[in-house]
DNA sequence: CTGGCAATATTGTTGAACAATGCATCTATA
DNA sequence: TATAGATGCATTGTTCAACAATATTGCCAG
């Protein structure tokens, strides 16, 4: 068997370079803000510009570039306005997900091994991944809902919350403090307990909110 | 003064087309499973292939296309799996907005226009307008959350539920009997009754509901 | 300094070209 | 006759080069 892992061979070119450029965006190797030149970013994935004008298209659907007609795309720059609403959001979407999870659900599944990832990036002072593990954990929460539509907006929700998360320094206050809070949810939903593991979460969004206000309330001064 | 009406400027040609498009899909010129040409499309539209396969992938993502990798797009055939999902997500998103809806919100005046709008086309027979209108009815109804992510996304639940509505033969059964109930919501509400306002809601969208599935039930069979 | 203007770079859009893929047709064989 | 394979055709996928439309920059005059 040849290597099948990590890269679902990605449908079509466009596909696999709006996989690519997400991944660059989140990952931080794209700043907010930044301005994408249309030729230069083509050359540098090679591709062409048309092909690649598909694909902005779709990233800015997703909120995570901007597009200023004929001044060209730049990556998203996350708003104080924009954090707010996207934790209002996931408040309304994950809450009632888990307060309804049905019992055995797979999902619940997702969200343990979601859980392990986390832990053992923290084992290894991996923090970026720490991150990418907690919102896997929550985008398992979302698939309580069995609902297809619901779990593609969050997981558009997520990308622009990560971006947020790019303009923070420190990520293991940000992303480290959480596990143990995330762990006793799991384990309140895995005992049956959804109105326990409902409050957890309503604390955990209040709390990470905070913190990713304040983070952004400081650079804005600076 | 000019024409400013209908149509804002479209900002860029490939946003014209997709709205073009999106028109044409939702009122019915163009058939569920219809197949879309690229070749033959683009001579329609005066447009260029590529410009046309940008507009493709805007409506891909937003439901209302089908892309089948080297076999082209056609206009998405709802199923009733769809049609579930997307009440779900209704009654997740409506009912808390309504619940917890400002006294004196701006949307509250929207609903009130839509409203007027919809008494006015059921006056004039015009089925088709009762039903746009009701659709905006219920889009300020989430514009009560003040969420941009959640107006948006609202916006492409309903372009995707309209393709549904069109599979149906009578539309006036759909869209006419719901006029009265919206219109006792919409006094609730102003009476600043919330609670009534939402239990009216849910009522409605219990009863929509079920409306298109039978219907989809029907159409299945044949 | 400041406003206006020309030069330049970038985006917006097109048309043509060719490769890759899927579909329909035809033919040869059992 | 039925079926498998081969062949050709139409469509999509992607690129390239060109030009128009629109910003941005730098320059010059006042």
């Amino acid at each position: 068997m040849t290597d099948m892992n990590q890269t679902p061979p990605a449908a079509s070119l466009a596909e696999g370079i709006a996989a690519e450029l997400r991944d660059r965006i989140t990952g931080g190797i794209l700043r907010p803000g930044q301005r994408l030149s249309e030729a230069a970013l083509a050359a540098d994935l090679v591709v062409s510009r048309n092909t690649l004008r598909e694909v902005f298209r779709l990233l800015t659907r997703e909120g995570l570039l901007t597009h200023l007609p004929n001044r060209g795309v730049s990556v998203a720059v996350p708003s104080m306005a924009a954090v707010l609403d996207i934790y209002r959001v996931r408040r309304l979407i994950e809450v009632p997900a888990i307060a309804n999870a049905r019992p055995r659900h797979p999902a619940i599944g997702a969200m343990a091994a979601a859980m392990a990832a986390a832990q053992d990036a923290r084992g290894r002072g991996d923090w970026q991944g720490v991150g990418s593990a907690n919102m896997r954990f929550h985008a398992a929460i979302v698939e309580l809902a069995d609902s297809p539509r619901l779990t593609s907006f969050f997981a558009q929700l997520t990308a622009e919350l990560r971006l947020a998360f790019g303009l923070i320094d420190d990520p293991q206050e940000l992303h480290g403090s959480f596990i143990d809070t995330n762990a006793d949810l799991l384990a309140a939903l895995q005992a049956g307990d959804t109105q326990g593991a409902a409050d957890r979460l309503t604390a955990y969004l209040d709390q990470s909110e905070r913190l990713v206000l304040e983070a952004f309330a400081r650079i804005e001064l600076r």
